[in-house]
RNA sequence: GGCCUGGUGGCGGAGUGGUUACGCAGCGGACUGCAAAUCCGCGUACCCGAGUUCGAUUCUCGGCCAGGCCUCCA
């Protein structure tokens, strides 16, 4: 494989060799399970699943390690217990169930490890105590903070000098820091907050230690692929990394970084104060979730993604037609074959999914008008690229139809029978009346010489 | 204020120093009893200005516009 990925650090494509081709390592900042995730957060999650598998594929799935985090303490999860007058654990498990549901209809693999951060605490603990050991931390008022002028490249990822963000400080500089840079380790628990013993007090984690100490657990450092959402280069990322350095671990963390663009409702971010929310959970019961997944995909992953019901509705209209031509092609036994190259080709150039889009359109339109002795290689090739990165899964009749429930089903297939009776007669005003019945059914008849196939049609834009 | 992205046809969205993206939608034709699906064909684009160049949508500079990060955030 000739995969070439960009690379935040450096700033450019760089072709990916990992440490050990033996042992691939990934990691994935994942969700702080307070609420629902929202349509945003599903964007790192698809594309990350996309490179996994891509990984897989090339190394073998058991060479392949990816761990995706789950942040379990937070003071949003605080809050909503609180709010709610439960245990944390009753909000984190209720909303991780939910995200784990979330995203396997949106066609992402669970990742080898998750680790919650609860479940991490003599790691984080034993990690900040390095960091002290190693005077890159150190301890005021009941609070571990992080030297940031023990870590000479701090700044180096997201590009900025000590004196930007001193420049740029828009919050007010707690007392205590010995630099307004310096960030929380641990801090002491709030009334009614869970709280850890550690050698520096009760409290709890910062939330940087966190994937640090997770990292350090689960995969070792360095690793090979930190991915996230590019809001998290700073100061998350940055920061994960100089601890992670300075906790004796040389001079490398990850060899590559990876980061996604925003999805955006429209031209604004999506957030909770404009009140343009999103949710995976409600998007998942209105569309299919391989439309949702090609909708995600369907700009480069670096690029900002505009999310609409439009989105979504040209997304399902491009696999309607993927589907069309497997529905054509229901009688060919399509041939065990690899993914198309052209279509690699695309993939392997930093996830360049609009182009592997292409190709499988071409694919599509080759398998169409192929001769019939062509068709069970062309299928096969179709199925085995769209497969890979999660797309026609489906059984293409079950596509179009469903969404129909059995009655509904053999209601539909009597009025097309009776149709076909008229038909046959040459009775055109019967079956024409037939056919505006099926179409208030939200039925769509394709008729042919012998009878008639049907679809439902596409429930289009404008339900939210 | 500091740092950083991006501005492509009606919409989504790649890519390139000189040639086709691709998809959705639209239009014309074939097919059809009429349709749908399919097939064939068509259209409209590269924010503005200057520079480099034989030639720029693509490189450089400036401008305008939009968005992000600098605080929790995918």
């Amino acid at each position: 494989m000739n995969l070439v990925l960009y690379d935040t650090m450096t700033r450019e494509k760089r072709p990916f060799t990992p440490g050990d081709p033996e042992r691939v390592t990934m990691y994935v900042c994942g969700p702080t399970v307070y609420n629902y995730a929202h349509i945003g957060n599903a964007r790192p999650v698809v594309v990350f699943d996309l490179l996994f598998r891509l990984l897989r594929r090339a190394y073998g799935a058991e060479h392949v390690i990816y761990a995706a985090n789950v942040t379990d303490v937070d003071d949003r999860i605080n809050q909503k217990a609180i709010d709610e007058g439960v245990a944390i654990d009753v909000i984190t498990t209720r909303y991780l169930d939910a995200y784990h549901a979330d995203m396997s209809v949106l066609g992402a693999l669970r990742p080898n490890f998750e680790p919650r951060a609860t479940e991490t605490m003599a790691e984080i603990i034993d990690m900040i105590g390095r960091l002290v050991r190693n005077n890159a931390a150190y301890q005021a008022e009941g609070h571990v903070l992080f030297n940031v002028q023990a870590y000479s490249d701090y700044g180096k990822l997201s590009g900025r000098s000590m004196d930007d963000m001193i420049a740029g400080a828009r919050v007010e500089v707690a007392p205590y820091k010995q630099h307004p840079a310096d960030f929380v380790l641990w801090k002491p628990s709030k009334p009614g907050e869970p709280v850890w013993e550690s050698p520096f007090g009760p409290g709890r984690p910062g939330w940087h230690i966190e994937c640090s100490a997770m990292i350090e657990k689960t995969l070792g450092l360095p690793i090979d692929i930190h991915g996230g959402g590019n809001d998290l280069i700073f100061p998350h990322h940055e920061n994960e990394m100089a601890q992670g350095i300075c906790a004796d671990h040389g001079t490398e963390y990850a060899r590559y970084w990876l980061h996604n663009g925003f999805l955006n409702m429209g031209h604004e971010k999506m957030s909770k104060s404009l009140g343009n929310v999103v949710l995976a959970h409600d998007l998942v019961s209105r569309y299919p979730g391989e439309a949702l997944r090609w909708a995600l995909l369907a700009s480069h992953y670096r690029q900002p993604l505009a999310w609409s019901d439009e989105t979504v509705d040209q997304a399902k209209s491009g696999l309607d037609r993927l589907y069309g031509v497997l529905l054509r092609a229901a009688t060919v036994e399509a041939e065990p074959s690899a993914p198309g190259v052209g279509f690699m080709d695309a993939l392997e150039d930093d996830l360049n999914t609009p182009r592997a889009y292409a190709e499988l359109f071409a694919m599509a339109q080759q398998l169409e008008a192929a001769p019939e002795e062509d068709r069970a290689h062309l299928k096969g090739e179709l199925l085995a690229s769209g497969q890979l990165i999660g797309f026609l899964k489906a059984d293409p009749e079950s596509w179009f139809q469903g969404g129909a429930d059995p009655a509904m089903r053999a209601r539909i297939d009597a009025l097309i029978a009776e149709r076909f009776t008229a038909r046959e007669a040459k009775d055109w005003p019967t079956a024409d009346r037939i056919r505006a019945e099926l179409t208030a059914m939200n039925v769509e008849v394709m008729d042919n010489p012998t009878g008639a196939t049907w679809r439902l049609k596409s429930e289009g834009a404008g339900s939210t």
